[in-house]
DNA sequence: CTTGAAGCTATAGTTGCTAGAGACATTAGA
DNA sequence: TCTAATGTCTCTAGCAACTATAGCTTCAAG
């Protein structure tokens, strides 16, 4: 049995983000000591461990919590939860796809800049007016927290 | 003098937003009308026409306050606003190199699964343990928020 | 047995908005 | 001109996914 602090540096997690974890119902209510303070056991760590690999890929707590029920069912079909990972791999897709294009207009505002004042400024001058962009680069899409 | 709607269809910006800008400084105080609406002038739709196309850039806000700061004062150097886009840049690229880590992970997931039941799925599976991917893809930065 | 680290709860802050409530202003049509 | 619809006002609260703080209790080492 570990305690928060053993846990969280297991599995690489601080720890009020544990206690955060438990309290949006992502991980069960802990066993308690004694003394009112959290014990884990192996499933919990396994738990743990398989959340922070799921952020570390991307997913949101949402999609996490979906892939954890599904995890409880050995039984059942994979569909939803490979439709799960299709799905944040089409997100990252399109975040890459998006972040190509700012790069592409952040290295031509820097490259362009002669570096003089501010009034010539190549930097300034583009932000303030995107018919200066190559590209179409405007907010297709929504990035993600974190 | 355009209405805070007008302007906001002008510029791309929601109106909520525009006043949210206002309240964090970000725009100045909005001239009134007898009626206390707020209206505005071609500079400030200038202004807020920099701020949008500088947030799809993906600056932050904070980054943005500096950049406008700098834009008005046209003859002091620009190395100031260069060094916040060439920052912008290398966060950019470093996500493009996080998010291409991720995809090669979740494409091999999603092509090494057979599609059968769940205890035998690969997502699930490699989801629990990251000894099974083949990149370190794990957190070496943070995402940006929105 | 004492001290310092680690744990507890509860609350508030972060970023960049977005959504609601309830009141006032403006504008278009009858 | 009256009225109804839309627009705007302020203020507050909510979103993701944590992170930080305050003020307490419990535990482990010396
Ligand atoms: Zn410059
Ligand atoms: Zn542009
Ligand atoms: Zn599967
Ligand atoms: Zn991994």
């Amino acid at each position: 049995m570990l305690t928060i602090g053993k846990l969280g540096e297991a599995a690489g997690v601080k720890v009020p983000t544990i206690r955060y974890y438990e309290q949006i119902g992502l991980l069960p209510e802990a066993e308690r000591s004694a003394g009112n303070q959290r014990l884990y056991g192996r499933k919990a760590q396994e738990r743990l461990a398989f959340i922070r690999h799921a952020r570390d890929l991307g997913f949101t707590l949402e999609a996490i919590r979906d892939l954890l029920s599904l995890s409880d069912k050995p039984d059942q079909s994979c569909a939803a939860a490979d439709a799960i990972a299709k799905a944040q791999l089409a997100e990252v897709e399109s975040r890459i796809a998006r972040l190509i294009a700012l790069k592409a207009e952040l290295e031509r505002m820097v490259v362009q800049c002669a570096g003089g004042r501010i009034a010539d400024c190549r930097v300034i001058e583009v932000l303030g007016d995107h018919a200066l962009c190559a590209t179409d680069h405007r907010h297709p899409e929504v990035e993600p927290a974190h």
